[in-house]
DNA sequence: ACAAAATACTTTACATGGAAAATAAATCCA
DNA sequence: TGGATTTATTTTCCATGTAAAGTATTTTGT
């Protein structure tokens, strides 16, 4: 793994277009790493998302509530909550108050499951972050929060 | 567009936690934003890519070599280069030394379509990055390099 | 020369992202 | 009350990401 202009081959213009380009590069490269770790699980990024909101909620949510609280918004929402339900990992259950509204949370099964992977040494350790202090990562993350405006 | 805290709405355990979402979500923002500029011209992000590789390149270039050139992999790149042709973007011509190669083009009307792009303002002067120098883009391109090994 | 392996590309299948239309139920308001 | 609007969710459509299998052609090794 070497530097962004080795990895795309390209000649950049100026700084501000290497970083972008680094940018997508690198969140890329991060994810599919976390898809990897994840694939022992049969478990997709959203799908993982999705049981720590429940869980972190500590009850029943409605879809709607977790829309807002996915990262990367919640494209078919429904689609990917059928996966968790087949497999047996959250639970569904209609409104009585307001027939509109589903409500899921997360299954003993799912809960064991979010477990396992809490414990998984790739995951839980962030090791290939090591390279970055607490400081350098704070002062990071305000510069994104910076450039998003 | 708040903080990344605001944004996802969550409790991080540490800044590299912070980081690593924030890399995420500001990764993925940036491309909602290229997708958003580039809709008028019917084209998408890898479209664009392979236009601009064949324009760099100044000749025809191997499907192969288009693939090793490409910054995330090209998944398909015979579908992709399908709607570029479907688009008279690019032109495609079976090699006589080797029968297997396929060498792609781009076209004049790709050029154009390129000269278009590069005079898009919103697109060209990524005027969304003015909050970031040179010197910082600089080192945290740099940063981006180093944690990924 | 010729079968086996490698190479270049294409096709297929399936999961996901994103946007928009569709459906169903509740609320608003004249 | 009852039609129009809003809200919550589901469904559908299309582009892409990803992996694997398939096809055609060339190269390799005996």
């Amino acid at each position: 793994m070497g530097t962004i202009d080795q990895e795309v081959k390209t000649r950049f213009a100026n700084n501000r277009q290497r970083f972008i380009t680094n940018l997508f590069f690198t969140s890329n490269h991060f994810q599919n790493m976390f898809t990897d770790i994840l694939r022992p699980y049969d478990l997709s990024i959203p799908q993982l998302n999705i049981l720590r909101i429940l869980r972190g909620a500590g009850k029943a949510v409605t879809m709607n509530n977790v829309k807002t609280l996915m990262i990367d918004k919640a494209p078919n929402l429904t689609r990917l909550t059928d996966k968790l339900l087949a497999k047996k990992l959250i639970a569904r259950q209609r409104s009585d108050q307001d027939r509109r509204v589903v409500y899921i949370s997360v299954s003993k099964e799912g809960m064991s499951l979010l477990e396992k992977i809490d414990n998984d040494e790739a995951f839980n350790n962030l090791n290939f972050l090591e390279r970055i202090s607490e400081e350098e990562a704070k002062h990071f993350s305000n510069l994104l929060d910076r450039i998003r405006e």
